[in-house]
DNA sequence: ATTGACTCTGACGCAGCGTCATAATATATA
DNA sequence: TATATATTATGACGCTGCGTCAGAGTCAAT
């Protein structure tokens, strides 16, 4: 198909299309040698679904080059990285959004500019956006760690799990204290492994057990 | 005062306030005939101030320039207008984020289901899990967590643990259908609840059960 | 008089296209 | 078949909010 009917069925503009092809995000499927007018084909339509997808989330299209061009890119911390950000900027627009409130209310301008969680939360979010660099950078150093951490998380996963098994096999209520260690041992590890896991959940997993 | 000074006082760049000279949202109080000095003095402070608190709110500077020039601009109702966008921005980012869960649940389950490999490994228990230090590092970065996720996250884990312990308890071995289930939810809900929990170690899991 | 810290005015670069301008090409109709 | 209309191409400037040179002048201290 030509470029109005794929822009129209993709719901980008013919100039994004051009663009897209410039910077050799999406190269169309043929081009006439004569005209030089673009086709597009399924292939075409496949990718382009993948870059809206990305897009959408706000990934830059550099990212999503990187991101859909080489197959060993973790996508999957690509992700975590993209939500990591999105949750810093949706809780800084809550922030913004309760300081109009804040100003509306008469208070003073000053005031507010000057509450220090603010300010804290500012700088925060002031460091984790300037951070494309940063962000390269570790996607690169955290792409070697990879092998190694699924190397020992496996496995200490397995062991816990397998102890777990076999001591209620053997008959061990889950108020033992066979089973309270295990559990303990599960909360390290999940700790060591899934920090983001709370304390609440782990003090809730220490009641039960 | 001169640029730098104001500049460091205020916490923007010398080429911002040039750049706000240029575009007339924020000139110097004078400028020295000879030299084309800037010099700013307490009013150009005050200006400056609610210049960055609008700017703080996202707005363009172009509006603030409308803002704060014309006294009749109605300073309350440019602020509804901000906040609903941000309301709207925000409402976006939530689904962004919530749709990078989805997005990742389903590779995840894919990485999970694809991996045929079944490997018994032999369990050795690993004690280095249970390191301090990274609990009280990770009780430090969970403090945001919400009350929310909280009370889901630590429910949904006490049920599938309950329910492994029971099936366990009843003599079911690990390698059965029921056990097998669970262990899937407990991926389901690692994967949804501990976004960072890695398609390494949910493959892990997989092999394992 | 030299040094070093500031300051000035351009001017280019960035992302992701929108928006002309100009020219060629494809398709439908009179 | 001539013509009108729709679509295509390339190229280039514009937009936001500055960052980041470059080249040159200024100020205060040694």
């Amino acid at each position: 198909m030509r470029i109005k009917e794929f822009a129209d069925l993709t719901g980008v503009s013919v100039r994004t299309l051009h663009y897209y092809d410039e910077i050799g995000l999406l190269k169309p499927s043929s081009v006439n040698e004569l005209t030089g007018y673009r086709f597009y084909g399924e292939d075409s339509l496949l990718r382009m679904q993948e870059i809206l997808f990305y897009r959408e989330l706000d990934f830059s299209l550099k990212s999503i080059s990187e991101i859909i061009s080489s197959p060993d890119y973790d996508k999957n911390k690509a992700l975590d990285e993209q939500k990591k950000l999105l949750i810093l900027k949706k809780e800084r627009l809550k922030r913004l959004i309760s300081a109009i409130d804040t100003a509306k209310k008469g208070e003073n301008i000053m005031k507010a500019f000057n509450n220090t969680e603010f300010e804290n939360h500012k700088t925060e979010v002031i460091e984790r956006w300037g951070n494309t660099d940063a962000f390269k950078e570790y996607t690169e150093k955290s792409r070697t760690y990879t092998k190694k951490d699924f190397d020992s998380a496996s496995e200490g996963m397995n062991a816990i799990f397998g102890e777990f098994s076999l001591v209620m096999k053997n008959g061990a209520s889950p108020e033992s204290s066979e089973a309270q260690k295990l559990v303990k041992r599960l909360q390290y590890f999940i700790t060591d492994n899934f920090y983001t896991c709370t304390k609440e959940i782990l003090s809730g997993l220490g009641q039960m057990y």
